[in-house]
DNA sequence: GATGAATGAGGATTCATTCAT
DNA sequence: CATGAATGAATCCTCATTCAT
């Protein structure tokens, strides 16, 4: 016996494929429309290309969602990850030097947000921002605010534990946003067109970036285990 | 003398009123599509908006600019700015400490682009890069390329000159670029849209970026006048 | 005994409640195509709104009509009433004085065909004459012609024993069925939206109209019994 | 030197054949949008259509109307005649008898309205009433309310004057307008359809309709002058 | 039979581009 | 040169109709 009869369950039984498709449909299309609104931008992307995409005919799209407009904003809506609950409790619960607990976040953001699809979703945002002021401001206020607060936090820690210099904790947060920002952008845009001149490896970014950063905060001649690693 | 005159420079001695203005209609079409490219992506930006912006009719765009795209490819071969070759020319001639020179550099970048119109190119040409491939391609080599090399030898003299940490060159490059090009994105896209919530100041965004930078790459215990300041 | 068997009628011993429903369901759907058509029009009714209305799926409906313009002949050729038979039986044997005659059948059509839903048959297919000629002619031959045919020879009675003045009987005829279709026009388009404005009453206006009518049709001086009255 | 030159003025010299055109443009498609709309209703009328038969491109269209909506407005508001305040000067100054008026505004109104296009109007109106309440509305308030005022104070001179029977005339009114409309709607809809059945004669139909009236209106024996003629 | 998911032809509307004035 | 009226290809969206379940 297949395993997918096994995890499907009886449901087989009961809804036939056209009915297992129905369901599937909303996230076949948001998929595709993620993709191609991050590759074209919002007015430059069709329609009927999103649907073929999604294996479906231009009317289907429009029996899910009710206009362009709506796909974008459901788009966005599907694809914030409301992750931050999840890591901050993680935050409360780290044991370690605050430097481990920078080197761990950016590694876990990069496997889980920069490396997915959904890095092209602040991509997507960010460039269509002025078009969806609305969709701008919820992004801002489920996604990026969350976010700072939880890397402020982080660096606050350090701070308060005499681990990193004391900075100015409000622009101190952009040192960890804009390289993680930057390397979204580059990975859906310039990176995309002009790969050959801009080989541009996550890794080794990831690790300058925390390297430098690191470096750069904590305290001299601090707690030897707090020290930058290479 | 009349202010037109003032501002329109030597021209005006060699030609008359209607002239001058026929001359610089190019130019307020660039402005104009430079403005609304920015502000709403390519696709979105009608034609006619750019020639009302501009003051003058539809038909006249087309005078100029044989299409939309040759327009958008116009815009940007405008704006790029050939200030490389002088900022080179500086760099050669530079006496202080190279962690002088990045703030300098910073600085002087922050006046003379980030702050300037020229700064929506960059978003312009992240957010459309996709669908310009080689106007992307012709960025990459025209401007970011240079940028890139530029502050590539910055670093590379700190090192040299033991005034900086041996560090991966080709990466740490990075961690002036990705500031500055998070800084121009804000600027025009979400900082637009909910300046309330996110009220980044320039000055003290760069200062915070500076400031974490060199004491990332800076020698501990190195000359003393190379020493990150506050 | 239970009401849906009252209201089925004597099927119901034959038929299972089942078929019967499935036996009723043109019924229900020309009814809700009736209303729908003559409150939106043909063009601007959408076959799912029927089939909705009639309770039913939109597939369902096309199991019964081919096409929505096949639904549309049927709504016509379900309404046309086949009452003329009968009426023109009744003319036969009517009795009383000419006006009398005029009196009752303004206030049976009234009452049959004016206020009920038959009435919105008249005003979609006047409505909807120049999209479906060959419905308009089929409806000019099986009700209008009838039952002109009808009021001519009523009229004609009252010319021949001398009850009526001598009138162009062929347009006279139109004393009586303009003040019919305007109110059926009325009922079922201005009046609808404008109640307020235009509070008419149909027997009030019924009795003004035949008044007025029998006043200018009945033979000054002559026999009494056939005067109008108030 | 040509007729057109002397009434056409210096404007010829200013402006040249594509402006005149351009004055004319909303005129073409306003009428040949009424004969579409009157002949297939507003939702079967394609707008493509209406920009063909003006003798223009679909674009053009809705460079004169925001859209279909709006161009069917239009034609409501550009073919309301504002000609009751005319009539009701005539009125007040009318010296012959009641009946005379009746036959006078009777022949003036179907040369006037009933013959021309604007009769369309009404067709349309009623037939798209449940369509565009607020159209209906209006169209009640700006043509019909006025229309049966007029009327009504006309019966009421009849009355006052002695001439006709009292009568209810808040119902009265309609004897006029019923035969009005029911014209109107025949000579667009059933009359087009079936001529051949249906060969009604519009001079023939009125003089019936008014002898019928006035015979029904006017006193028994009352002023010679006032006798309804033929 | 009944359903409703899927289709795609058709129609409204936009907008880059042309061209007569 | 400058204009803006006109065009029609392109795109969004609707809805009658089909058909697998």
């Amino acid at each position: 016996m297949s395993i997918s009869k096994l995890i499907g369950g009886q449901r087989d039984e009961v809804h036939g494929k056209r009915e297992r498709r129905k369901e599937a449909r909303p996230g076949e299309l948001l998929d595709a429309a993620l993709d191609l609104f991050v590759e074209k931008g919002f007015a430059a992307t069709r329609a009927e290309e999103v649907a073929a995409r999604a294996g479906v005919s231009k009317g289907t799209l429009f029996l899910y969602f009710p206009s362009k407009e709506e796909l974008f904003k459901a788009v966005v809506r599907e694809n914030i990850s409301g992750r931050f609950q999840e890591w901050n409790q993680e935050f409360a619960s780290f044991e370690g030097t605050t430097a481990d607990m920078v080197r761990y976040y950016m590694k876990v953001w990069w496997e889980r947000v920069g490396a997915s699809k959904a890095s092209g979703l602040t991509k997507l945002i960010i460039s269509e921002a002025r078009n969806f002021p609305d969709i701008a401001a919820f992004y801002q206020h489920e996604v990026i605010q969350p976010g700072q607060e939880l890397i402020r936090r982080i660096l606050q820690r350090g701070v308060e534990r005499g681990e990193f210099r004391p900075v100015d904790l409000d622009y101190a947060v952009y040192c960890v946003t804009a390289p993680m920002v930057f390397l979204m952008m580059m990975k859906h845009s310039l990176g995309v067109c002009v790969p050959e001149d801009y080989p541009l490896d996550p890794e080794r970014y990831i690790a300058a970036q925390v390297d430098t950063l690191l470096h750069g905060l904590i305290v001299r001649g601090g707690k030897s285990d707090g020290a930058p690693r290479k």
